[in-house]
DNA sequence: AATTAATTCTACCTTTAAGTAGTATTTATA
DNA sequence: TATAAATACTACTTAAAGGTAGAATTAATT
């Protein structure tokens, strides 16, 4: 019951740039010494990111990672869709195919309220809202 | 951010044999069939079960399985428990070893409340509870 | 133009979860 | 006692996640 490596590290990534957006540009060296991330895997993921338009990269020499779009617009939630790590209104607690209104699962009536808790945690979190909360490693 | 296959499989035919606790024994075959769960695999979680005091197995001819605790004394969470699938309270949705009120990830906030749903959920959902409630397939 | 420091690409390796196969063991019944 | 039908054990295979290696590409600086 946990978010894949991935996306932790997307997160936890992202949310350090959004402290430290207004210096310069962030290199996977630093990001990954700092955050305590396999370096190999952390450009890895970087390059999911640039891919999917919340970051852009520069390339060579004094090159490095700074935000595509404003941290207020990205929320957790777009983080999360691109590692599909998303929590669909359809997922069932017990992984049985189509639990819905007709058909539910042992648990669906219970599993209603925090699954609409965590969707709304990663909804409405933007990296804004999470800048400068708490410690990243 | 979803439990395992083993944890899901292993409440569905928990739950089941709740619903049929006062039929005879419940063979693997059977359950594998109306649970379409690979009987292989079946018969692995079920071994698990019985080696964790949850469930009693009859072995040879007409054998099968049956409870060993009351189903109002087996909670949802005591399956998971046998899986390491539990939600443990100092459990970071990011990842991080000690996330905790000194050194807390940037959604430990948020998480804190999902978190003690889930945990609710799963702590006070005993089979009593569950069965008869939806469809198990 | 050469060097250096950065990202990106392709391919691979490792670990863990998920699932399968075959055999041994147990026990009721004919 | 032989047979059939059940669980248990050991070992293996497959698939996916997690992680690594090395070369290619890019671009600023000397």
């Amino acid at each position: 019951m946990q978010l894949s490596n991935s996306s932790q590290y997307a997160i936890r990534i992202l949310a350090y740039m959004a402290d430290n957006k207004d210096s310069k540009l962030l290199n996977a060296t630093e990001l990954a010494k700092t955050l305590y991330i396999p370096y190999k895997f952390l450009t890895k993921i970087m390059t999911e990111l640039v891919k999917s338009g919340l970051v852009v990269s520069i390339r060579g020499r004094d090159g490095g990672y700074k935000f595509e779009k404003k941290t207020s617009e990205i929320m957790v939630s777009d983080i999360l869709a691109i590692f599909n790590d998303s929590i669909k209104n359809e997922q069932c607690v017990l992984g049985i195919g189509f639990c819905n209104g007709l058909c539910k699962c042992a648990l669906h009536d219970q599993w209603i309220e925090p699954k609409h808790l965590l969707q709304k945690m990663f909804q409405e979190s933007s990296l804004e809202d999470i800048a400068g909360k708490g410690c990243k490693i």
